[in-house]
DNA sequence: CTGAAAGCGCTTACAG
DNA sequence: CTGAAAGCGCTTACAG
């Protein structure tokens, strides 16, 4: 457990000298290369780290990060750990804390969002669900000199809050370019979130087809049991149809549901797309379901980086995350899990 | 954002005697009870609160606990975010901070067991499945001066660091007494731990009934492919039963959809228990599944306490923590969910 | 090119 | 009963 004075003893130059040279903050400081570098490589043997507490009393920080937590997605998705836990590793790669608080309503989170808290932190990353209410809320924050990014669905652009979430648009144009490509000519919709729904009719119309509005049914939540719900709709409508793009896997779930419920032979069933790629599509769904990623690594990611730059004094800039398509047996029979 | 000066010179006394009054360590100071209470009012009209790195820094301590999970329930039971956001909550309450990795496997455990890290921890809160290699690990941690708690399951009560976690006993009783309770009297099990089965058999000796043991099927691991497999194999067997006791909620999905895709009618299934009360149970069966309790908020709680109470020089012993049954359709049919 | 010194906000042994 | 003072481990403006 050497420290700064330790080193700086051991080298035998002043401690300031190594503080200025390891932080790599050497205002109108000079000092030869040999020196640096004698400096660099004993830190590494002796496994010299700067005291993060001495270091952020100093500098007037608190050296922690908030994380505020909406649960999203289904029940069962795990998309918040995945979330959590690189937000974890980011923060603490670049030697800083993590506070973490899971919300299920937002009253909670008006409550965890005291003045108590706000003396640990020096930003916060707020993930879950945008909405207008809670976007007031969070620039009162930034009023207030707190650092605020989100990574929330649905985030409305124009706010001055960088936020960084998956491209919705993309995920419904996804599924749905995949869904034509293998040949699927009347594809239903289980209907949510309109910028995904916006990408289901782009790719349609890049494909020079037309889209059948009976084959979408409008649903309230990402349940399975609003899946299992839709798919018992498109049943009764009685319309044919060769492919089924989900808003969510779970949805995807309950539709597979229902057609082994009643009896349909798995030959039978329409090729059918999920989103969020969770433990779901692979392992809780009757066939293993394709999906369209949530990319809740990489917004952790941007999200970490970006408040950070503002911590640090600079700026940071929202950014749609372009998804993935993760292909399995729902719609390529063969494929491997 | 006042500071413990601005708050003494506020008052009127010495900030060395609001430090004291505040954090309640008189040591050999005295004060009146007037001026004792007068601070006390005033730190709390002015919202004070002591910087904990400032604190840390002082008192010779990092302020941070590690919290390192190896993922532990089958994906999509959500146990570890459970276990997380209450452990973050603990530690937060008591101005702690938390530093959490989640882990898949042994080797990016042991990665992430580096000696950069513990600079950073006071202590170390160990959650998953428990194993000799993990425990001669802690045990060289706890020698090497880093205060190590476990939340694990299925450690060795021999070992000298204090674990907390459910009684996997009686997780297998009283889900079997349940059953019995309700009138089964040829209970099936999905077997892979070892105390859960001892439950199991201890049900029934209690209610004076035998087990046939060809109505036990071991099974290898908690997914949902187990439970499914072993479905079949019961139902190959062909063994009349009227109840099912499932070590896991995944287990029991997957019986469930055995029965399912086979075409039995749902009232003539057994009654079925699971273990975990996860969104699996609750969402993702068939029929909203009977489950026992994991006591993962429990066991969090307890783990917090514990890592605290060995930082500040005390001591704490392992706790085994009773499971709650939640009973749903799967057993009582016309139960709310 | 380099070091001495002040100070971040606390805690606590010590002196009165 | 109460306060002045040292010091935790850093950072950085300043003097040389």
């Amino acid at each position: 457990m050497v420290t700064l004075k330790q080193l700086a003893a051991d080298l035998g130059v002043s401690h300031g000298l190594v503080s200025r040279v390891l932080s790599n903050r050497m205002g109108n400081t000079g000092v030869s290369e040999k020196t640096r570098q004698t400096i660099l490589s004993r830190a590494k043997e002796l496994n010299y780290r700067p005291n993060p507490n001495a270091s952020a009393l100093k500098r007037g920080l608190r050296g922690s990060v908030g994380v505020f937590l909406h649960k999203i997605g289904a029940q069962g998705t795990e998309l918040n750990l995945t979330f959590v836990d690189k937000v974890a590793t980011c923060l603490s790669d670049r030697g800083l804390n993590l506070l973490v608080r899971v919300f299920e309503e937002d009253e909670e989170f008006l409550t965890a969002c005291n003045p108590a808290l706000f003396r640990r932190i020096d930003g916060l990353i707020v993930a879950g669900i945008w909405h207008h209410s809670l976007a007031l809320k969070l620039n009162q924050f930034e009023a207030d000199g707190l650092h605020v990014v989100t990574a929330c669905h649905g985030a409305n652009h124009n706010s001055s809050i960088p936020n960084f979430e998956v491209d919705q648009e993309m995920q419904g144009y996804i599924a749905t370019r995949h869904l034509i490509e293998i040949g699927c000519r009347n594809i239903a919709h289980i209907n949510i979130r309109p910028p995904r729904h916006q990408g289901y009719l782009n790719a349609h119309q890049e494909a020079g087809l037309a889209t059948d509005p009976r084959l979408n049914i409008d649903t309230e939540d990402f349940t399975r049991q609003s899946g299992y719900q839709a798919m018992q709709k498109l049943h009764t409508l009685g319309i044919p149809f060769d492919g089924l793009v989900a808003q969510a896997d779970s949805q995807a779930a309950g539709a597979m549901y229902y057609l082994l419920e009643k009896g349909h032979p798995k030959e039978s069933w329409p090729k059918i797309t999920g989103v969020d790629d969770s433990p779901i599509a692979s392992d809780y769904c009757a066939i293993p379901l394709t999906s369209v990623t949530a990319e809740m690594k990489t917004s952790a990611e941007m999200a970490v980086a970006a408040i950070v730059s503002k911590i640090e004094g600079g700026t940071a800039t929202s950014c749609l995350i372009p998804p993935r398509l993760v292909v399995r047996e729902s719609t390529v029979p063969g494929t491997l899990a």
